[in-house]
RNA sequence: GGAGGAGUGGCAGAGUGGUUUAAUGCAACGGUCUUGAAAACCGUCGUACUCGAGAGGGUACCCGGGGUUCGAAUCCCUGCUCCUCCGCCA
């Protein structure tokens, strides 16, 4: 969430980043300074009040030392009288606070000044071309969900009977490969400096909250009510949460976490020929990278995460291209987000399979996630990226690398599965 | 799930209704001394909001929420977490 000082003073720009974003109710900006202003007189107004009560208090209680009764007992009278305005105050700013803070999560992050233009994923730019061939497949190439059954690498008839429509079941030489994918992303991820973490799959509401989650993306999220928690949509919400509410010194920048998890998405409403097979599950298993930053490098850090998950492709000797998403195709709490998509070859399409974004202080606002910045303290950026999420990639490898013999294993992942080749 | 105990600053740890503007110790930081270091000594040392050009001032916060009182870290209610014991369990 935006900081108040920040619109107050660059009411402009955000205007214009807003504009960017397409947000359609700029007037809540108007609202939120002028609520903050009556917040800000509120809490002036009670804050003299209690110090006046307080001055009282005290020599209320010197009085009775003296042995004074009858004054204090007056004084007592005095303080009795204000205690209902008090009560009023305090209810009032409560109540302004809370509704600021309500307005303040419907309004999302500024876009960086390099975003472009634009209102759905068709204006994005294309910030790196794929410029080598694309597999050339024969005329009978089978899509990947056909395959996996020629193959037997997954199931989804199987998890439906299980769980539901949307959750693989994996099975054999498939079962096999989504490990070894884990695998070889932690292995190189940890090698760049990232701690690998384990993280809880469920979360608690204000974890969610904190990386924006709640509210903006409730439905998306399977809730168990009886605990009250949230099944993660994806490592960064338990990762990025670790420093929840913590000062950190500026030495202990950068902080870089990755974790493998299982996401959980409820994807309502998206049926249909374009989400078959494993284009969109409502399980799914991804490696993330997590960073936390001092706001000076941030955007070093999300052109470093950008090569990382460029080599892991190349690695994986898949096609793939990044795009620089537009203000109206970025994710709400992000304010630069690039989007890597890996072609995939007998749909003829390209599949995104990672989403690397700075937040800048969006995040770290609503997590309170600050460093020591001499005297005082600052936010934090914090930034993610999936290196990889898997489900898209192993349709990609499953398309792109078949042969008449099967499906050819990328060289840097043969160690790791142990076979060459799913016949 | 049952019974009991406990939650105070980065850590340890005092504090059961009014100089608590939270003692003291450790750690950390700055300084004096020293060729350098250690020791010693002096000083600084929570967060947020707010007023102020600044110096500095005000308010709130002792796990969260509510209550009693002129006044709450302290008393009451409630929730959460941790510890001990019992039960169940991969």
């Amino acid at each position: 969430m935006l900081q108040l000082n920040f619109i107050r003073e660059q009411k402009e720009r955000v205007l214009i980043g807003l504009q960017k974003r397409n947000f359609t109710t700029p007037q809540v900006i108007e609202d939120l300074l002028r609520m903050d202003d009556e917040r800000r007189q509120t809490q002036a107004d009670l804050n003299d009040l209690q110090a006046e009560n307080n001055r009282i208090s005290k020599e209320i209680g010197d009085l009775f030392k003296e042995g004074k009764r009858a004054e204090a007992d007056a004084l007592k009278n005095t303080v009795a009288a204000s205690k209902e305005t008090v009560k009023s105050l305090e209810e009032k700013l409560k109540n302004l606070e809370s509704e600021i803070d309500n307005l303040l999560l419907s309004v999302p992050n500024i876009p960086h000044e390099s975003v472009p233009h634009g209102k759905t994923a068709d204006d994005n730019e294309v910030y790196r071309a794929w410029d080598r061939s694309l597999p050339d497949l024969p005329a009978d190439a089978l899509p990947h969900w056909e395959l996996a059954t020629k193959y037997n690498v997954f199931d989804l008839e199987l998890g439906t009977k299980l769980t539901g429509s949307g959750f693989p079941v994996y099975r054999g030489k498939g079962a096999k490969l989504q490990r070894s994918l884990i695998s070889f992303f932690l292995d190189e991820n940890t090698a760049a400096g990232y701690e690998e973490i384990l993280p809880p799959h469920m979360v608690n509401a204000d974890s969610a909250r904190a990386t924006g989650q709640l509210p903006d993306k409730e439905g998306q999220m399977y809730y168990m009510e009886r605990d009250d928690l949230y099944m993660i949509p994806t490592a960064e919400v338990p990762v990025t949460n670790i420093y929840r509410d913590v000062i950190l010194e500026e030495n202990q920048f950068p902080i870089k976490l990755t974790a493998y998890t299982p996401c959980f998405r409820r994807e309502a409403g998206s049926y249909g020929a374009h989400v078959r097979g494993l284009n969109r599950v409502h399980q799914f298993d991804k490696v993330e990278i997590v960073r936390f930053e001092h706001p000076d490098h941030s955007y070093a850090a999300l052109q470093e995460m950008l090569e990382h998950v460029a080599g892991l492709l190349d690695k994986l000797e898949l096609p793939y291209r990044i795009l620089k998403l537009c203000g109206g195709d970025m994710g709400f709490t992000s304010a630069l987000t690039y989007d890597f998509e890996v072609y995939s070859a007998a749909q003829k399409r390209w599949l995104e399979v990672s989403s690397v974004s700075n937040f800048e202080t969006y995040q770290s606002n609503r997590m309170k996630l600050r460093f020591r910045d001499g005297k005082k303290t600052t936010l934090a950026h914090t930034l993610n990226g999936s290196a990889l999420a898997l489900a898209r990639i192993v349709a990609a490898l499953l398309e792109n690398n078949q042969t008449p013999e099967g499906i050819v294993i990328p060289q840097h992942l043969r160690r790791y599965t142990g076979f060459e080749k799913i016949d």
